[in-house]
DNA sequence: GTGGTCTAGACCACC
DNA sequence: GTGGTCTAGACCACG
């Protein structure tokens, strides 16, 4: 978790670093309480402008999810688990939704969408011969 | 179709107007040979620039999808259809794919999927309880 | 001779028929005093505008090489021959000439563009491996 | 390299910029993970519009020599050399084809053709007695 | 300060 | 009347 970022993707880096987090948050592998890397340690680590990751903490803290304590660090905040299981719910339903609603323009119907959907679950680890090589274009973890 | 561009949208109006001659050709709305809309016209329709519209044109033309021929307009190809599914296959099954994994990563498990996936197809016509007052900012059909 | 017009060339119509017909002259195979199709006849068997068959006449004559009689038709000129020899020649050269100086910015040497040049004088009648689908789209015949 | 434009040429300025840096790329004198001049800065040089340098950029980008990282410049891609290398060959033999085959259209022979070819190596720096005065009217690095 | 997007409008080539 | 090219300049997202 947090070891990579990928600087290709039209997904712009502090966003793929908000996710994760909040991902981690939402599955418990962040637990309230925990103390986050530090903004230096974590822009060396992921080869990024420290700007980067200071602005997604800044939004995360926004969003409730980190709180800041000056001279100590960034914690996440008791609360954090439930709420950002919500959002995140909230967030994939949304993304869902959008790429359901285009196929349906594309002219697919739910019969397609549903082994569309069996071939992407069934994809556990690597890429599809049906993925575009690089993925990471695609995504679009707003 | 092609009525109207959501110009609030984080989608780019010019990928807005791809994506639907794009999902038009591969749901058979626009045939192999048909004419599509003078750029002027289109431009006018949607309360768009012309550069913006000449832009999508030209961008579909790059992926082959239409012919330009000069003076007498903007034609779909001879071979748009298939190759035209065949894209958008791959597109929509690359953003299922992100999604979803993304969604694993929160902590989900296929049957919360699949769970989703339902709540989204069954939002027939417009918005659900769970989708975010405006959708479109969580599109970004690239 | 004066069959067909490919459509799809980035190469402007009337310049396809300017260059077939001033390259038939220069070949031989229309000498001064014959006569030339009739513009509609020829719009016709071409597929294409009468206008634009018109601008290549008007265009031909200007160059020196075609004579209208009116009533009676257009026909080759009497000293078009030598003429569209020495034009044709040094088109040929000139845009020799830009191709060559382009691949040795590409960082070809004389002995990459006597290979090339011998592919090319060698795929006598058809296609050839390395060249594009479509090569009408690379012809620049102005 | 990228000095200057030739803003009366019938080749489009945006072209000639991306000609310019594809050869650049094949001959090497780019090499991948090199940071090109930022569109600005070109465009100043170039007198020529922002915009303009933008569209060429963003061409090459689609067509895999250049890498866009937001906020910090564009970059000759990794496998930039020896697809532009390939892209490049198969464009030159493309058009030395359509010049010879035009050649052989208005009767030219194999001999004829090795004379001009000749003539053309020949004219190393400058124009050339059969070279028409504004060459780059010819060129159309399409 | 980087590039991306969009607008507005001029001019040109082609049919 | 069709699209193509270019200019000028505003505004935004990103790092």
């Amino acid at each position: 978790m947090l070891e990579r970022v990928n600087i290709r993707s039209a997904v712009p880096v502090y966003t793929q670093i908000e996710n994760e987090v909040s991902f981690a948050i939402a599955s418990g592998k962040l637990k309230p309480g925990d103390r986050l890397p530090t903004v230096r340690e974590l822009a060396e680590r992921l080869k990024t402008n420290p700007n980067t990751v200071a602005k997604s903490f800044r939004d995360l803290e926004l969003r409730g999810y980190l709180n800041t304590y000056r001279g100590r660090g960034i914690f996440v905040d008791k609360n954090a688990t439930e709420r950002c299981k919500r959002d995140c719910r909230r967030q994939i339903i949304g993304r869902l939704y959008c790429v359901l609603t285009e196929a349906k323009a594309a002219g697919y119907v739910k019969k397609d969408l549903d082994e569309m959907m069996k071939v992407c679950l069934g994809a556990e680890g690597g890429p599809y011969d049906e993925l575009p090589a690089d993925v990471s274009k695609l995504a679009d973890g707003r």
